[in-house]
Order: C-alpha cells, then sequence, then structure tokens
DNA sequence: TTGTAGGCGTTATCAC
DNA sequence: GTGATAACGCCTACAA
C-alpha cells in the first residue's frame, strides 16, 4: 500500500531473459556443460544431462539466436524484397515461400519498396546489416528489372516473378507461352477454331508470351491469328466489357475468346450474355489468373490458367535454400502452369489438363 | 591457366565481409577508434575521423546489426503473425504496419500460421528467440482469437484487425458500426426510407455491429428495420444474388439495400439491374470493403465504406513502437471508416462523408 | 565427466 | 585524442 520507495520509473530497459548463465548457476553447473547438455554434444552423464534439461524449462530458458548467429555466421533469416505488394500475385507467392522457408527454420524479412528505388537500397542495405543468408526479389509483373547490388557480400539473390538480364542470376517465372497454350489447345479440343485473344498492354512481356503461345497452338492445328483477333487494352473489366462487343460487331464467326486475366474474362463473360450470346454453346471462354473471388463468381463459372504461384514461391524457396548451402545455378527458369475447368468452355474435358481443381482459393469467410 | 593448385573446393564457410577489425587495420587505429568515429563519439580529432570515415567506405564496411543487438538486448525487428493470409485485408494492413516500422528502422518478420496452432507455437518461439522487440498480430476476420503466450518475456504483443479478451491487451480494430451509420446516414440523405441489409453469416462479430450500427441510424430518424430486411448469407457474389432476387419477390417498397461486402453488393447489382431495376433511381446500393477491383467495376460503381486498413495498420505499428518504447495502455480502439461515394447511390453527396476517394487501389497492372 | 577460455563483432568505460 | 578491455550470450576446442 502507499508509494513503493525506489521502483524505478522508466521500465527495466533490458528484458531480463534467462540466460545459459541462469540455467548454469541453477544447475550447479559451468555454461559449458549446459551448453553441452542442450545441444546433445560431448559425453555427459545422462543424469547431468536430464538435470540441466529440467532446470532449463522450468527456468523458461531460451537460447538466443542473436548471439547463435553471430558465433555461426549465418542468420536462420531470408529477406523478401517486393517492390510492390499490389496482393493478387504477390501473396500465393509469398507464403509459397515462407512455407518452404518456414520448415528450414528460417524467418523472413518482409520488405516493401513501394516501387521506390531509394526505399529499396534502405531495405537491402538492412538486410546487408542484418546478415540474412539470403535475398529473394519479387515483384508485381514479370518484366525484367536492375540485379539488387549485395555489395561485396556474396549473399544469393533470387528471382521470382521477376527477372533480371545479369546472366549469373537465377529467375523462376511462369511458362506464359505454356499457360496460353494449354488453354488453346482447351478450345481446340472443344471444336473451336475462331479464337480471339483480349488481353493487357503489349508491352507486358507475359502478354507477348501468351500471344505466341497461343499463336503456336493455333499454328500446330493448321490455324492462323489474325490482326483483328487481338485485342490489348488495359488490365481492367471495363476493358474484356468492351473488346467483347467489338468482336461480337466485327466477327460473326467467333466461337471463343482467350483472356489474358480473368478481370478481362468477367467482362467479357457479361458482356457477352447481355448481348444474349449463350456461354459456352455459342462462344467458349478462358481466362488466366485462376483468381478465384472472379472465376467462381462469373456466370457460367470460368475455366482459367493457373500459374501455381504457390508452387512457384515453395519452389523459389528450395531453390534459395540450395544457394545458401553453396549451389548456383543461374539461368531462367518458367515453371508450368495448369488449366482449372470450370463451365465456360463446355462438358468437362479430362484431357489437357496438369491438375484439376487446386486447393480452395476462396475462403468463404470475410 | 590449367589446374589452380591448393584453390579451396568448399567456399569460404563463413562471409568473409569486412568487420571493424579490418578498418581498423586498414586506418591504423585501433577498433574502439573506428567505433567512435563512425557513430559520432567520443572526442576525436575531425581529421583522424574523416580518414578512417574514408576506409570504412572504401573497404565497403558494414556493421553487423546481430552484434549490436546482442549487446544492446534490442533486434530492432518485429514478428507480424497472421493466422491466415488470404490478402484481402492482410495486404493493406501489412503495408500499413510495415510503412511505420520502416521509418523507425525496424525490420518485419512475416509469419503466416495458416490457421494452425501448432505452426504459429513454433513461430512465437522463433520470433522469442530471435529477440523480436515486438509482436503484432492479425487475422482474417474480427472475432477474438486466444492472446499470444511470450512466456516470461515481457515482449509487447499488439493485436491488429483481431482481438483478445485479456483486459491488459490492446487491439485495434475498424469501426463496423460506425461504418454501417455512415452507409446508412448516407442513404437516407438520399432520401432512402426503406433499406435493407444483406450481408454474411451472423456469427461474425462485425456482421453483428454493421447490423446494429445501421439500426442505431435508422432509429435516430425514426425509422427501425424489420426482420424480413436483413438477409445474412455465406460471403459470396452469388449470396448477393440470391438475396437480391428474394428481396425484390417479398418487398416491393424497398428503395435502398446496404450490403456487407462489395462481394456480395456485386450479386446484388447484378440481380437489380437482370431485372431491370434501375440504379440508383429505383433502388440504391452501398457496399463495404472498397475492394477497387470490384467496387469500380460494378455498373454502376459502387459507393462503399471503407476500412482504412492502411491507415489503421500505420497506427497499430506506431502504437507498437510506444510499446516497445515503455508506453503500454491496453483496450480496445476501433477506427472510424469513410464512405467512398461512386454512382450507386445516386449525385454525389458532400455531407456525411469523413473522407473522399482515397488513393487508388487499383494499381492498372497485371 | 566436467570446467576453462577464446572468440563471434560491437559498443562503452575506462585508462593513458 | 587514442588505446585497451570488458561486456552481450553462446559454442567448442582443449585442459583437467
Amino acid at each position: 500500500m502507499g508509494s513503493q520507495p525506489d521502483e524505478p520509473i522508466i521500465a527495466t530497459k533490458r528484458q531480463q531473459v534467462v540466460t545459459i548463465h541462469d540455467v548454469a548457476r541453477a544447475a550447479g553447473v559451468t555454461i559449458g556443460t549446459v551448453s553441452k547438455a542442450l545441444n546433445g554434444q560431448g559425453n555427459l552423464r545422462e543424469e547431468t544431462r536430464e538435470r540441466i534439461r529440467a532446470t532449463a524449462d522450468r527456468l523458461g530458458f531460451r537460447p538466443n539466436d542473436l548471439a547463435q548467429s553471430l558465433l555461426r555466421g549465418r542468420s536462420f533469416t531470408v529477406g523478401l524484397l517486393t517492390t510492390d505488394s499490389y496482393g493478387r500475385f504477390s501473396i500465393p507467392l509469398m507464403t509459397g515461400i515462407e512455407d518452404t522457408l518456414s520448415d528450414a527454420q528460417i524467418l523472413v524479412f518482409f520488405c516493401d519498396a513501394h516501387d521506390d528505388v531509394a526505399r529499396e537500397r534502405r531495405y537491402i542495405d538492412s538486410l546487408l546489416a542484418k546478415h540474412v543468408d539470403g535475398i529473394i526479389v519479387t515483384a508485381r509483373r514479370t518484366d525484367a528489372r536492375p540485379a539488387v547490388n549485395v555489395g561485396n557480400t556474396n549473399i544469393p539473390v533470387l528471382y521470382a516473378y521477376t527477372q533480371v538480364v545479369e546472366p549469373d542470376a537465377l529467375s523462376i517465372l511462369p511458362d506464359d507461352a505454356q499457360g496460353a497454350r494449354l488453354a488453346t489447345e482447351h478450345l481446340l479440343s472443344h471444336g473451336r477454331r475462331h479464337i480471339a485473344q483480349v488481353s493487357g498492354p503489349q508491352y507486358f512481356e507475359s502478354v507477348q508470351l501468351r500471344m505466341e503461345g497461343m499463336r503456336h497452338a493455333l499454328n500446330e492445328h493448321g490455324l492462323d491469328l489474325p490482326e483483328h483477333r487481338i485485342l490489348l487494352g488495359p488490365w481492367r473489366e471495363a476493358w474484356g466489357y468492351q473488346a467483347a462487343s467489338i468482336l461480337l460487331d466485327t466477327d460473326s464467326q467467333l466461337d471463343a475468346i482467350f483472356c489474358g486475366s480473368d478481370q478481362i474474362a468477367r467482362g467479357v463473360i457479361d458482356a457477352l450474355r447481355e448481348r444474349g450470346v449463350r456461354i459456352p454453346d455459342d462462344i467458349a471462354v478462358v481466362g488466366f489468373d485462376n483468381w478465384g473471388v472472379i472465376a467462381q463468381a462469373t456466370r457460367p463459372a470460368l475455366t482459367t490458367v493457373d500459374m501455381n504461384l504457390h508452387e512457384l514461391g515453395q519452389y523459389a524457396g528450395s531453390r534459395l535454400l540450395a544457394m545458401i548451402a553453396g549451389k548456383k545455378e543461374p539461368g531462367i527458369v518458367r515453371l508450368p502452369c495448369s488449366l482449372v475447368i470450370r463451365d465456360s468452355c463446355g462438358v468437362h474435358s479430362v484431357r489437357n489438363t496438369e491438375e484439376t481443381e487446386r486447393r480452395g482459393e476462396n475462403k468463404d469467410e470475410e
């Protein structure tokens, strides 16, 4: 009761955590012995080992990673540097990366540079100062970016869902061309022969690759992709809506549309339906991204290409682990896309599918 | 040329980074002097200070944060623990948090527990071992969750977009009731008197709060919210579509619908339009979330409540900073929502709006 | 079988 | 003004 004299005003600045010394003192041994006991090193009497172990968790001892890292020269941390966390692509990528790394007892620093070069530089410096074991760089789009400069360190850097021109860098990307081929072949296998493409701006590498992939698949079937069936515009639902109207007005033979994104596909589908076109009977539609909230909400539900970004992230994590272990094999790795078949192309086909519906991306919660 | 003898096969296991010793040797002083020179401590001749500084960045010296942290007992890192990174709500929250923390030179560990208790426990242990300065816990929904146990440490823990029953915990949440009031008052100010609500499952606290908020606003205008105008179902676009049909069939007086999410609102709007109802002339619609990709794609574009999660994250970051500095003020803080006015309620109103359109959430890129 | 001591890279407190 | 030295918490040879 009353005022407690001499109570420090400032909170104890130092965390009063229990250290190996406390354990040693409590167990009546020296710190060396404690270390050996807890790490299963050296030859200790099983009795002592057990006694020490007991006092350790009685005291709630937790070895200080900072000290260990300093000693080992490895921090068991990795930096994840993203230019901009738009979300749609970053999230599955991030969780994939983090999945494999956390299995390796590695914690991930999340660094969002907001497309700001100076900010990115500061992040890299911080990561280097914290002696991360590696850095994964990612982005909102797959196009090339400048390499990250880690100075005179030999910290491994890996690029995921983005790439770098440096020949000694490792970049991991989805195989856009293959994804487009998959979609096109699916449409062809459903008897479609007059297929248009509605996609994003030409200056995206992914747009070009998907166009090439589609063209390639058509050519293999003796078909071509005429200019008037290629409509490029912004990555927006409204563009899909508009493009579909244009196609309906100009191309009476059209029997399928391959869209560069699910957003565009949604606009396309809405426009078609409103103009009385039956989907897929009259015109079939394929999307790209397998963005659950969109692909499952279109009427009919959207058949679409999945870039498997979660798996891509997992793979990136494992490759970084390998690099940390010393194995550096630079290059550009493109991982296959798969096709998720729903109802916008007709009856379910079992062909041309590498995988069927993937782990539900739609959490039925807010 | 030819084989180089004695070249080590194993890559130097230890990062050959330049340390303060190297700088000291190169500059012909001792490490103490280097430390003082670089940190602006002590009384050094300006000449030596400059010379040391020069050799330091000639050598590319970078102080090792691990060593500093060990000494200071602070790591300048924070853990961000999320039960599940669905994305929609986590992303703005995360970037907000990270924004303020990175300004304080703090790096953020991203930990996605996948709704797995054991995994969460492992993460917490890792974070404690790494001596993070604090932990922010977040979730996919705002309902209460068990407190995080940090053992005998006094590491501050803060809950953002989730809450905890413990009286000494700090939880930061959006003010759902106020958001609902905002939306309702907006509709009332446009002359609407027969307003229904279509929302998510009742067991969500947010659903209940939004209902209360709406009822409160109606009551203040002498109106009530009859049971038949409350439709609760899954958080899905299809539910909105279905609910709108039900309302049209049963409630001829209806002139507005307040939706618990933008996804639901989109379903509602599509159903109304397809049934020939004019929006907003016949029925006005308000959403909740301001999810750009949806709210901007509805026709007409959706007026909706924004929970300002980025700002909420920023605020959470600043509160954690305060806690780290020793100021702990537990409680539940609810931050105001704002209304983003588009076209689904009629002509733009300047009243009843705390803020207008916020920083564009729609990046026009894939 | 256990204790001792050096060192990981810093910073801070003393001497000189 | 600058140099030594003791921490910070841990691990690991090596000594006893």
